[in-house]
DNA sequence: AAGAAACCAGACCGTTCGGTCCAGTGCGGC
DNA sequence: GCCGCACTGGACCGAACGGTCTGGTTTCTT
């Protein structure tokens, strides 16, 4: 418990989070917008105004735990999500589009910089532990779309181009500096998988 | 003009490449690997068998500049094949199909290391002009479906939606080491752009 | 009230980074 | 034959990196 986490009358949220959710946090913005190699310990210090003995008496292992902890974060968050609208019966096409326009709010909010877990793959240290948890939050959203398509044959390609049109939507989005061509691209997708 | 360029009658290609091509090709394959910040220049002079001195003789501007030529090659490799295709009067799904194949050789060989040329946005320096390069690239590709097309609104997302299913795709298939997400989420999408 | 445990704070260290510099080297024209 | 020049080879540098260490402070337990 730090000062910020006193819930003062007047300003409810002024920093609501305790220092490893503002690690985590920063971590994933920045890693998330450069890449593992590309984002420098005090970059997430800087951004999070914490002092390094801050960040190794949480993420003893260093800065690979933390972005760790960061890919977790996020694949907790979009599968929560996932599984709360597909509990709703809605189509998987449905859900696609929904997804896409949170992540055109996400886009806009960062002004472009960011880019999708997947993206990440990249510039994550070779067979790693980080490079596995990416693969690991991808799977799960996979297996959610394959399983709400019924989990046929037919389902798991449907759930292929569902994910691969959302994160290639994403880089195009970065890319053009407009949310426009993710849309365009998951709305043609999610055509393609209400069929039939 | 060094050495390894002459034809020799008995060994046409002992080391087919000059110097600079042979820089070049092992920055690329590093840095669709690893990302910008993941590869260090000693890594790319490992892999080339080439000293220091020789790289900032052909790029005197160093690692942003050899990470440009290296983006320009590939971006030109692959608008070439497109054009070539496309000239042969194929359907843009046939085409898509083609490189998604060529992507899948490319992949197997490097043993599922490779990312897609956006996945490389996440990992370049932001707002530099090796990301434009990235960009530029992308836009031209786009273009290039996007006119075989017939350059209607609807071939504008027709080319969005080829685009994303065959990056992202190609992300899917290195996560799993396999080939067999991106061929699931092209062949759909290939389906779905030449629909009507 | 007091001692233990958890946590914050930042100076510090060895390594590795991208980049500079210059002494060789060997092939070309003259 | 020799001299110029494009290119190679690698020692070297300052900066920045990830990570360690040890005080000091707050918070919990009893």
């Amino acid at each position: 418990m730090t000062i910020s986490d006193i819930e003062t009358p007047l300003a409810p949220p002024p920093t609501p989070m305790g220092t490893k959710e503002r690690l985590v946090a920063a971590a994933l913005s920045l890693f998330q917008a450069k890449g593992y190699h590309g984002v420098a310990i005090s970059d997430i210090l800087d951004a999070s105004e914490l002092p390094k003995g801050s960040l190794y008496h949480h993420f003893p292992g260093g800065k690979e735990e933390l972005a760790i902890a960061a890919v977790g974060f996020i694949a907790d968050e979009v599968d929560a999500r996932l599984a709360a609208e597909f509990s709703k019966n809605k189509r998987a096409g449905a859900v696609l589009l929904e997804l896409a326009h949170e992540c055109v709010i996400w886009l806009q909010r960062s002004d472009y910089t960011q880019t999708p877990l997947l993206g990440l793959l990249a510039a994550s240290p070779g067979e790693s532990a980080l490079t596995q948890a990416i693969c690991d939050a991808q799977k799960r959203w996979l297996a959610r779309f394959e399983s709400a398509l019924g989990g046929t044959e037919a389902a798991h390609d449907k759930a292929c181009l569902a994910l691969a049109s959302l994160e290639g939507g994403i880089s195009l989005a970065r890319m053009s500096r407009s949310s426009d061509l993710l849309i365009r691209s998951v709305t043609l997708a999610a055509l393609r998988i209400n069929q039939r």
